[in-house]
DNA sequence: ACCCTCTAAAAAAACGGTTTATCGTTGCGT
DNA sequence: ACGCAACGATAAACCGTTTTTTTAGAGGGT
């Protein structure tokens, strides 16, 4: 009791007591202890009461409901920031990819958003570019705001987090993050045997670039696929893209240069769409048809491959889906970080016929098939 | 110094004390406290130091070595919440948008996004869908979350807001919000007499959602160009989109349906690049050639514009540089509220031709051009 | 009368910084 | 010898919550 009465003596003398007092019907936000003394109660009874906390059971009904009743009157919102500081959780989660990239970033992230802003989370997005100063920096300047947990988009986990972490299409080895993958053996299956079926023997492979942790993935799928149909990768027939940042011109290039040197081939099986777009405008500026001299296969399902002329036959990825089920894994590891969660969860990929592949030609190239 | 004693008195009796003085050299991150037991000097001298608060030049060169050296040393970061708690900023923006659209969300991000990284802000992105409960309630949720400043794109304002704020392509009205738009009076001035000078005369006109702020803007444009050059803008030419997201099957079934009721004009103008492209098909689907029979003029030059068959002819929007622009004023308005920044800043149009327009045909419509 | 449990609420500590007001020295002018 | 300013630094207030610890009182059992 000695203490309180010093409390006491101190309150008075304090300068800011006087003003303390009557800060209530002020403007701006009010705060708890504005509040409290509106309810002539103590602040932990109303944070308690606002929280649904367990220790909340021995307050009596007829108090809960003058708080909340107050607290809706006077609009009472928690302050973000005070909050986060007691708790140490911030209820943002951050992005990292590569690009804001046309077609492959909206999508995962339509299927993130939807998940996250539900469960009343925010996100920040960073793009590095692949530039290794900010790869490493972004991680960095999210940890120092907080986030509860990381997003990879096909980018691969600096240092060892030690956040909770989802990485999508990022093939991340290190401990403790959760992968989420396409099955890529199966997609290469897929793209390999709707072109075998069409009679396509001769067939031009693109490498991604080889910063992109899919890439390698892919390839082995493709080089398992080829095998099993006994299809043969010739290195001629190989395109190796070398992308910073995606555009179809990414595929126009190179695919121009195939052609210059060989037209020994009726089949491609190109990266993505975004890619596609450019050969197919390649094969096109070379005075050759799509499907009819060259079949093109794509990669993704981006909206608009359905839409571009002819249109694109893919192995669509389930963009959205790995998103929304990326952003569930990552919450529920936030919620508890000790749950086992697995290494790498394998989506399936499916094949989606348009008119960008069509039988292959008698003759190679050059003259249109019979 | 009765008050003093009392306080060592019950710094005594505090159970934490003991604790306290030794949690130097535990694991996790250093705090201030910590930072200025190693120094032995008090953590207002270091604040004062690594903010380099003007404060903080009575102190000698000397101890200030002291102080970067540790901080660098001990790897020591202000906790974030702790900080904004004090200062009310945090360092971050909030945006809102309909979609997480192909083609126009990622260019103007990515200019925002440019911007904003280099000048150490994060920022939030919510997309409401049109959905008033969503438009709603994202703008508080973000206030909670105490942005320092909103960036509306292609989305009116629900509230005033106390923020600052700026918006691109929204034409907002609300006091204190400046609005990055188009010119879209040159816009359409730029298509039309590109199709005017190509020998067009019927010309069919493409009607934005009702919704989006874009639309009435550049209807207006388009009545005043179509006037100047004295072309007839006919109701029943005229199509009326209605999307709730980008797609090109936004452009493509009205366009089936047009092409149904009438076939008598020869090039289209449309409101943006995604529904072009729908255009486009579905004029290949009614068995027309682009530009042959119609010629067709988008909007936006969307990335992939260039890589369509055939490539558009497009108006295109700065679209990356109004989102840099936008960034700058936005954070020239955080850093100083009252400092008056326009209502409004114009951006101009470009006329990118490309293969999609042509010369009108001599008769209409089914015969090819002589 | 005593101990114990339970209810209802409040006090105080904690989170980790920033900012304001204050304090003891020292040196200088008068 | 005294007041005053400059210096170098610091204690304490403050930001607004959440959470742990206390308290006061009522009721029950022995």
């Amino acid at each position: 009791m000695i203490f309180s009465r010093l409390r006491e003596e101190r309150a008075k003398t304090s300068p800011m007591n006087k003003e303390k007092q009557d800060t209530r019907s002020e403007n701006g936000p009010i705060n708890l202890r504005q509040l409290s003394e509106v309810l002539r109660l103590s602040q932990t009874t109303i944070s308690l009461v606002l929280n649904d906390s367990p220790a909340a059971k021995s307050i009596p009904a007829h108090t809960r409901e003058r708080v909340f009743e107050a607290a809706r009157k006077f609009q009472y919102r928690p302050n973000y920031f005070a909050r986060s500081l007691r708790r140490s959780k911030s209820m943002s989660i951050g992005v990292l990819a590569p690009d804001l990239s046309e077609g492959y970033f909206t999508l995962v992230m339509q299927g993130v958003e939807e998940y996250l802003l539900r469960a009343h989370y925010f996100y920040f997005t960073a793009s590095h570019y692949w530039q290794p100063d900010l790869m490493n920096d972004y991680p960095r300047l999210l940890v120092e705001r907080a986030v509860d947990g990381f997003l990879l988009l096909n980018t691969p986990a600096a240092v060892e987090s030690v956040l909770p972490t989802v990485a999508i299409s990022a093939h991340n080895d290190t401990k403790g993050v959760t992968n989420v993958v396409l099955d890529h053996r199966m997609a290469s299956e897929l793209a390999l045997e709707h072109l075998y079926q069409l009679g396509h023997r001769q067939i031009a492979f693109m490498k991604g670039p080889e910063i992109i942790p899919d890439t390698e993935y892919r390839w082995n799928g493709i080089l398992q696929a080829a095998k099993k149909l006994k299809i043969e990768v010739k290195p001629e027939l190989c395109i190796q893209l070398s992308a910073d940042s995606w555009s179809p011109e990414v595929g126009y290039h190179p695919m121009k240069t195939l052609l210059e040197r060989s037209r020994d081939f009726t089949a491609i099986f190109c990266f993505n769409d975004i890619s596609a777009i450019g050969v197919i405008r390649a094969i096109h500026d070379a005075g050759l048809s799509v499907p009819e001299d060259i079949s093109v296969i794509g990669f993704d399902d981006i909206i608009s491959a359905a839409y571009q002329k002819p249109s694109l036959t893919t192995v669509r990825q389930p963009l959205r889906k790995m998103g929304s089920e990326g952003a569930q894994i990552l919450l529920e590891l936030i919620a508890d970080p000790k749950k086992e969660q697995p290494t790498e969860i394998v989506m399936q990929p499916e094949l989606i016929v348009r008119e960008s592949t069509g039988q292959a030609p008698v003759a190679l190239a050059r003259p249109k098939r019979a």
